[in-house]
DNA sequence: AAATTATGAA
């Protein structure tokens, strides 16, 4: 199939058409601007026009003249009519109402508004005929200034009720997204005609109101008029709006009714239709009988197959484009084709439509150049992404969303709060709930809370608190930082909670051993009969597996098939050979593992190496490792972890050859490291460190803390090394892991600064253990072999 | 002498 699309991409790729789009692009549109300026400048010349005008009123019109200037601006020849405007004498309205429409109509928006305001400081008056393209030019150069300003000299004028320019104006309001003022527009005039109202039922699709635009379409039958090919296709775009699978056959029948099947754009919107609301036999059915297929279909019936999850038929459809020799690929058959080539995750495709796009002259083209971001995100290839980023010439907000995504998706946290920073800082491009939610899992897994807690208050104050997908990142974040509390808080308050935030919470509380919660959480859910989805399953199957709630966990993963109907995928399995490698029972995780029906993944490999290594089975765990090197060769973790598992039993020959293998295949150890933030300082810890000035401290908190809950520590065994005593050192890790030492060390901080704070004086190794030993220490430390991944919230009467 | 509304896009 590949080899087929490497073929249309290079058979179409024809110098004289690439060069005729660039040619499009910039130079014209460049040419005649500079020209007009010029011209323009030299008022002197038309201003002595204006006097002849008055000394030849009585001469006879030229109407060769004015002919040739009509069919110069009928072909878009704006140079040429330019020279001969100046040239001419007896100019009147319709001379420059003609100059005005062709600067409208080959897209020089602001020359055209030039002209006008240059024919009023001539004392030409504009008429009812000028108004409709100087409108259409504010709607051109999206400027709802100007557009106010015209419509202010329309009414002192009193033009204001013409129908014509009635009708452009709603156009307008509705184009800049001023709905309000289009629907004021519309309720003032006394005479509407069938524009007036497609015009407003237009409005009402870019405004999203798909209420309001059936409510027009049917007051507009009431008054007695027929909608037309105009209101029908507007119909059509509200009914993938609204997604309601009835109003779409209902408008389906109005176009055979109306006998507009045969309409190419009614065609195109009715496929268009169907493929939003998700029915793609129908647009493929319709696809099928139309009778000559342009580029527009074709895009469409692409696009279609790739929003639902067809990507493969997407690029057939492209292949029958190319070979059906009517129509050519442009710039939006690409956009439609990108999201293909990400559920794919085929990047040699994706380059290979970047290419082409470059090839045919596409770029610079700010929707292309959004999606190739996103393309490239979804492929795992955030540097690429970067690249068309920091290429582009325009950008918008949802480039920068793309971008966002893909640093976030690839774990690039870092540059995605940059970005994020400067987008903001900069100031120019308005922040929406989207970009919130994307940065917000990037401040999630970076450790420091109290940004977190900025970007938080950052949030309340745009007014995004209210909005579910923020919310829902909220909650993540706060229960990785460890604040559970802030977390429930945000979940309890938020006014409509969706799935996602139930599965936040559910693994919010069940990351923090807290799985009793979760699973009545769970039930909760379910008593609002809110259904349940794969993802919660994940959630509530990690939650049994972290608290060791084996039986429920058991019951959990087979009510999913019986009782939801939810296949069970990898991430489901994956958590139950944690859950039985957890409760020790390695035998069985590995029958489990032979005996499900999906391919076993490096991941649950890695769940039952962990096991083994909890219950020191190095047997077992050889035979897994070779497992997950024969899937992954580069698994450093697990490199290490067997490595550890060979000192523990004092084979120091097969810690040198696993040493020596990583050594080969040129991997490094990486070491683990906890970070905590106090007043503004970030501490970063590795596990045994005594690196820190205050380490004293630390371990003395350590000592008293691990008395009280039972554990004790061989102080002196970490202050020297010998190979002998690696057995000992290594089961001894967890009592100084890197997590404690943070915690320890913000305890003791915190306990310093309290007794400074009353006694005004340092106090003494006792005084602490006093007071730690009097603290009320909530959680249950016992549970895992760190006390946990969230800071202990310690609290002082 | 002349005007206004439509299809596919992240």
């Amino acid at each position: 199939m590949s080899t087929t699309f490497a073929q249309s991409f290079s058979r179409s790729k024809d110098p004289q058409k690439v060069s005729q789009n660039r040619e499009i692009n910039k130079a014209d549109k460049s040419r005649n601007l500079l020209s007009i300026k010029q011209r323009l400048s030299k008022s002197t010349s038309i201003n002595s026009s204006r006097v002849k005008i008055k000394k030849t009123v009585i001469k006879r019109y030229d109407t060769s003249l004015t002919r040739s200037l009509c069919s110069y601006v009928d072909s878009g020849l704006m140079n040429e009519a330019l020279s001969l405007f100046e040239s001419m004498q007896n100019l009147d309205t319709f001379h420059w109402n003609v100059m005005i429409k062709g600067y409208t109509n080959i897209g020089l928006y602001k020359e055209a508004i030039d002209f006008y305001l240059l024919m009023q400081y001539q004392g030409v008056k504009p008429d009812n005929f000028t108004y409709p393209f100087v409108i259409k030019s504010c709607v051109g150069l999206l400027s709802l200034i100007e557009g106010l300003k015209i419509h202010a000299r329309l009414i002192k004028t009193g033009l204001d009720s013409d129908v014509f320019i009635c009708n452009s104006l709603i156009v307008m309001y509705g184009k800049v997204g001023c709905i309000e003022l289009a629907e004021e527009v519309f309720v003032k005039m006394t005479n509407r005609d069938l524009v007036s109202w497609n015009s407003m039922i237009t409005g009402y699709v870019l405004a999203g109101d798909e209420w309001k635009l059936f409510w027009c379409f049917r007051k507009m039958q009431a008054f007695g008029l027929k909608p037309d090919r105009f209101g029908i296709i507007s119909a059509l775009a509200g009914c993938s709006l609204a997604n309601y699978e009835r109003l779409g056959k209902e408008t389906h029948c109005y176009v055979i009714r109306g006998g507009h099947e045969s309409n190419l754009m009614v065609q195109t919107s009715l496929i268009d239709m169907y493929c939003k609301g998700g029915n793609l036999d129908y647009a493929v059915e319709l696809f099928k009988k139309v009778p000559c297929l342009n580029t527009v279909v074709h895009n469409a019936m692409i696009g279609g197959y790739a929003r639902n999850g067809c990507p493969l038929e997407a690029f057939g459809c492209l292949v029958e484009m190319q070979q059906s020799g009517n129509a050519n690929p442009d710039a939006i058959t690409m956009v439609n084709l990108l999201p293909a080539c990400a559920q794919l995750r085929d990047l040699f495709l994706g380059k290979s439509i970047h290419g082409f796009a470059i090839r045919n002259g596409f770029l610079p083209h700010l929707v292309l150049e959004t999606a190739l971001v996103d393309m490239y995100g979804k492929c795992g290839e955030p540097k690429l992404a970067e690249r068309v980023f920091y290429l582009m010439k325009k950008r918008c907000l949802i480039s920068c969303n793309a971008m966002l995504a893909a640093y976030v998706q690839n774990e690039w946290k870092r540059k995605a709060i940059n970005l994020f920073l400067d987008i903001h800082e900069e100031g120019s491009i308005k922040l929406d709930a989207m970009t919130i939610s994307s940065v917000l899992p990037a401040y999630a897994e970076l450790a420091s809370l109290r940004v977190g807690i900025q970007i938080h208050s950052c949030i309340i104050k745009l007014g995004f608190n209210v909005n579910t997908f923020v919310s829902n990142s909220l909650v993540d974040m706060y229960a990785k930082h460890g604040n559970l509390r802030e977390a429930r808080k945000i979940f309890d308050r938020l006014q409509s909670k969706d799935i996602v935030s139930w599965n936040t919470i559910i693994m919010a509380y069940g990351i923090h051993g807290c799985g009793k919660i979760a699973i009545d959480l769970f039930s909760e859910m379910q008593e609002k009969s809110i259904k349940p989805n794969s993802s919660t399953f994940v959630s509530v199957l990690s939650s049994c597996s972290i608290s060791g709630l084996i039986d429920q966990g058991w019951e959990h993963f087979s009510s999913m098939k019986t009782d939801y109907g939810i296949d069970p995928g990898i991430e489901h399995y994956g958590c139950m050979v944690d859950l039985l490698g957890r409760s020790g029972n390695l035998d069985l995780a590995r029958n489990f593992i032979n005996e499900m029906p999906l391919v076993p993944t490096a991941r649950i490999w890695g769940s039952l190496l962990a096991a083994s290594r909890n219950n020191g089975d190095i047997v077992l765990a050889e035979e897994v490792a070779e497992q997950i090197f024969s899937l992954e060769h580069d698994n450093t973790g697990s490199y290490i972890l067997l490595s550890n598992m060979y000192a523990e039993a004092g084979r120091w020959e097969d810690v040198e050859r696993i040493r020596c293998l990583m050594n080969i295949k040129g991997l490094e150890q990486t070491i683990g490291t906890s970070m905590i933030e106090l007043n503004t300082k970030t501490f970063r810890f590795i596990n045994g460190d005594r690196s820190h000035s205050e380490s004293y401290m630390i371990y003395n908190v350590l000592g008293i803390i691990l008395g009280q809950i039972g554990e004790t520590m061989n102080s002196p065994s970490f202050l020297r090394f010998r190979p002998r005593e690696l057995i000992r050192k290594r089961s001894e890790l967890p009592l100084t892991h890197s997590v404690r030492l943070a915690l320890c060390f913000e305890a003791g901080k915190f306990v310093v600064s309290t007794v400074l704070k009353r006694n005004s004086e340092t106090p003494g190794s006792e005084h602490l253990t006093n007071i730690l030993v009097r603290l009320p220490i909530k959680s249950n430390m016992e549970d895992s072999i760190y006390w946990h991944t969230a800071p202990v919230e310690i609290t002082v009467k």
